[in-house]
DNA sequence: TCATTGACTGACTGTTTAGTCAGTCAATGT
DNA sequence: ACATTGACTGACTAAACAGTCAGTCAATGA
């Protein structure tokens, strides 16, 4: 079993639920059943532990997104794509989900450098800029759709996870809030 | 000079650029040139100042967002108030936006009681349901519209703060954005 | 066989921290 | 004139913390 991975993994549960603060290095090592002196092996700081784990995250989600991205063809197709697939890995992944709000709203964010997160948003970007080339939505600054598109996921996955639905109920909404997004943007 | 008004300031700014982690009541009390003591005189313990914080702020936002709505009549122009205003309120007060957003973010947020925050909340879902039952939007769960409505707001402000626009082009920002949220939710 | 490596350990330490407390002082009330 | 109050102080402490380090041990390889 690999210890790096399993300290990542214990980590991430004990941020989610006590925060950055509320989680001593001796907590995560002593609960993923490691020694003090292995957690500092492998991340040299507490600092490196948490931007580590914000990257693996936002690697394993991207991956899981741009798999489900390959197959398709139009560009709406596309777009749709990415808001369901994003809906629905943070629907799968919820601590994960979590976690990643928290980092992204504390100043933690600052010790990531801003190139590795513009790469991240890039082909959301390009995509955006197809669509607004190929005319089928409006001529807005693709920063912006970012930005909606995000928030929008961000918001509907709240509303899903506060909620008691079945699959199936889940689905429909990400497929109707989809369309409003859509609706919201189109020319 | 409010030295609990004072203290509350001082630690509103650092906590913003340092975390709560990273910022001891030690500086918040040296930097507000107040005793150690006079803050737990007025605040109990740390995390006290912290919730205090955040009641105050949300408390202030919503204070300065509901005085807009007052004077307006229509269902739709309400919205429009409340969408505008907040935006306003967010640019006006960046800090006290960072703040907001990394409570919210953060497991302090439970010690916040649900009654507090559903109270906060209550009336703009009562503004949701009066246009839902004018027919004036689609009948959409009020709480994914207020979901959707928040985090499109957040979406919005962020996009603006990373920009630099005149006042001029961040109102018509505000009002175009506020055009596709309704074309999103309207019948 | 013996040397070297490198993952891994956990007792330890220097520092930082939230929170305490005995006491000061100016303003009130009597 | 005296007592009482309550905002305010800052030196202090007990606990908790991130990070260190001298050393163990199994696996390589010469």
């Amino acid at each position: 079993m690999d210890k790096r991975e399993k300290l990542l993994e214990t980590a991430l549960e004990l941020f989610v639920s006590q925060g950055f603060n509320d989680t001593p290095t001796s907590k995560i090592a002593k609960e993923a059943g490691i020694a003090t002196g292995t957690l500092f092996y492998f991340f040299p700081t507490k600092d490196d532990l948490i931007v580590s784990l914000y990257l693996k995250l936002k690697g394993h989600a991207a991956e899981s997104i741009n798999a489900a991205l390959a197959e398709v063809k139009s560009t709406k197709a596309i777009i749709q794509s990415y808001y369901e697939e994003s809906l629905k890995w943070s629907l799968r992944n919820p601590s994960e989900f979590l976690f990643l709000a928290q980092f992204s709203n504390s100043p933690y964010l600052k010790k990531v450098g801003a190139d590795k997160i513009s790469a991240q948003i890039t082909p959301v970007l390009q995509l955006f800029s197809s669509a607004v080339e190929e005319q089928k939505i409006a001529d807005i600054d693709v920063n912006l759709l970012y930005a909606l598109i995000s928030n929008q996921v961000f918001g509907v996955n709240q509303y899903l996870s506060s909620n008691k639905f079945t699959k199936k109920e889940q689905h429909s909404i990400i497929l109707d809030t989809f369309a409003m997004f859509w609706k919201m943007i189109e020319r």
